[in-house]
This record gives structure tokens, sequence and C-alpha cells, in this order.
DNA sequence: GACCATATCGGACCACGGTCCGCTTCGCAA
DNA sequence: TTGCGAAGCGGACCGTGGTCCGATATGGTC
């Protein structure tokens, strides 16, 4: 079922591919693929957590400076440097699955994960800030509307990142006294 | 037209306000109201227009600090500041606009508005920046969706201003050498 | 006033996401 | 082997956003 969505969304894109067509692909009926994710969201984030978890992993026990041990600010340019990678990568499944429905971004488990691990690292790094929010507001960029609009305009994948980077290292390093 | 829509929206809510009730609240054909908007995020766009003019009046001729005249990090923050009045004030008007069809936000007029505005302005201030991605870094955490999220969350406006504020400002504030 | 060309309009129509309910199928007990 | 309850399935169905084309109004010309 995974994989009858995946040869349909690899084929003809996957804002073309109606559920319909791949009940239809799988052998199954319309009601089952609901049934399975929920709704159309549920299917891109579905196919996106095998990515996004081999990524979970190298967060919590990979080695620095996206694993544990390094700087904080290391850490999260490391985080946001991959995530990127990722987006990237996977454009058109992100956008799919952020946008599917109002607020499902916030809502899925990753977001949560990215925004704890980001929290923290804020905490760390300038715990004068506003960790929580300072995390969301580090992940607003990383929206997969704004990126593929960005790309679409002739962004550079290594412009954002850098961008992105340094805006992230002046925003964390430690405030002078 | 608008007047029906507003007044359904004001009842029902926005989300809840099909097109077909719209066009029958007005007394003219669906059809027709396409014609004029285009789709669904037009017709939020045209209400929001009205109200976002004025700010941009008074960013472009009112008095500093969101006006010409004052330190142009301090006419960021007021930008911003006032971007999410107008935004809190009417969030689901602007999630309808934005989330309606895939990356419309940024091709809204006002968003290119918003952008122009926001990269001088991070020029002048820091010119070691990457001035045009900086401004859409500084418009993203602005993504009605997000907000939406947070206040629903129980972030308070205060907080979100404050948050918001305190990383521009330290994002902008002029490099020490 | 009669005629026609053109612009504007309205609502039937389509595809899609999402729901729902009747039917099948399966496991188990007698 | 048969009977029965439960669980899982499928596709008919609904509301919505968006398209499209036939009908209607408009206004200009003889």
């Amino acid at each position: 079922m995974l994989e009858a969505a995946e040869r349909l969304f690899a084929e003809h894109g996957v804002r073309n591919v109606s559920l319909d067509a791949i009940a239809a692909e799988a052998g199954v009926g319309k009601g089952t693929v609901f049934r399975r994710f929920g709704d159309r969201a549920g299917l891109s984030v579905a196919l996106l957590d095998e990515r996004e978890q081999e990524l979970q992993a190298k967060i919590l026990t990979g080695p620095p400076p996206l694993g544990p041990g390094a700087p904080a600010v290391d850490r999260v340019t490391a985080f946001l440097d991959a995530y990127l990678d990722l987006l990237d990568r996977h454009v058109e499944l992100f956008v799919d699955s952020e946008n599917a429905s109002e607020g499902a971004r916030y809502r899925i488990g990753s977001y949560r994960l990215w925004h704890r691990h980001l929290a923290l690292l804020v905490e760390q790094a300038r715990s004068d800030l506003d960790a929580d929010y300072t995390a969301h507001a580090l992940l607003a960029p990383l929206a997969a509307d704004l990126h593929h609009a960005l790309r679409g305009a002739g962004f550079e994948l290594d412009r954002l990142k850098t961008g992105l980077r340094v805006a992230a290292e002046t925003l964390l390093r430690p405030a002078r006294s």
C-alpha cells in the first residue's frame, strides 16, 4: 500500500495522485486507506517517517555535532543543515503532509520532537531567551511551503543553508556582557 | 458580495462557509464569485486587503518607528509588532488566505511588499547578511498557521511579540567588531 | 426599432477528500 | 461441520472547490 503510493507519487508527482488512484493501485478500497492513515496527510507522514527516523536517531544517539557531545549552537546548526537536506530531497512529500489539513504540521509527532530538541539546545545556549518560542521560530523557516517557493524562485539550497545557519549562530551565540 | 462573505464569515466562522453559500447569500452564481476572485484564497485576500493597506500606508509614509526616520532595527521590530496585532485580529482569514492553495502566501502581493520592506531594512542594519533570505526568515514565524497553532496551544500574544522582537533585535543588532 | 456581436453571468458538472454502513470473512465454540 | 459474533473491508455516497459552456444581457449600428 505504501509501495503503491510511492510508485504513483514517483510517476505522476505527489499532488497529481488521488487517494482513489492509490487505493486502486494497491488493490484495496478507499475506506481501507483512510482507516489506516486517517487522512491524506497521514499517508505522506507515513512515507516520510522512515526517512525522518534516520535523522531522529542521529540526533539522539549519533556522533557530534548532530548527536550529543558538541556545543549547543553547533548542534542546532548541524540539525538545521541536515533537516534542510532532508526537506529538499522530499519537498513535495513534505508540502503534502504539512499542507493537507489546517495546522497539520504542528500536530505531527516529528515536529514535536524537532521542537523539543531545539528548545533544549536553545535553553543551553541562551537561557535568557524564551526557548520554547524560539524553537518554533527556528523551525518556521523550515516550512515546506516556504522552501518550495524559495527553491522555485531560484534560491540555491546552499544559499538557504548558509542564510539560516548564520541567522541561528547570530541568534544563539551567548550574549556579550 | 464582499459584504455577504463578511457577514457569513462572522456568523459561522471562516472555515465553515462554502463558496456556494456566499454566492447564494450575495444573490449571484458561483461562477461569478470565481471570475471575480480566482479562488477561495482570493476572496480572503480581498477581505484582508483593506486592513493590510492601512499598515502598508503607515510603513511607507507614517510616523516613525513604523514609518521612515527611525533606525532600521526599530523599524523592523515595530513592523513585526504591528503585523502580529493584525494577524492576531484576523487569524482565521489569514489562515484561509495563506493555506487555501499551495504556496499561496508567497504569491500574494502584500507578502512581496512586506518582504521588500524587511529586506531593505535588513540590508541597512546588517549589510553582511543575505538580506533577501533573512527577510523571508523573519516573515516565516508570522505564518498564519503557526500563529493559530501557538495561540491555540496557550501562547499569549504578548509572549509571541516579545519572543520575536528579541530574536529580531539580536539578529539585526550590528555585529561587534 | 430591429438586428447582431460581444461581454457577462449562472448553475450544471466534475474530481477529489472524507464518511459511513452493509457485507464478507474469519475465529471459535458446540 | 455448522452456527454465530466480531472485526475488517470496500465502495456508494456526500459536500466542496473549481471549470465550463449555454443563456442572457448590453450596447452599438443601420
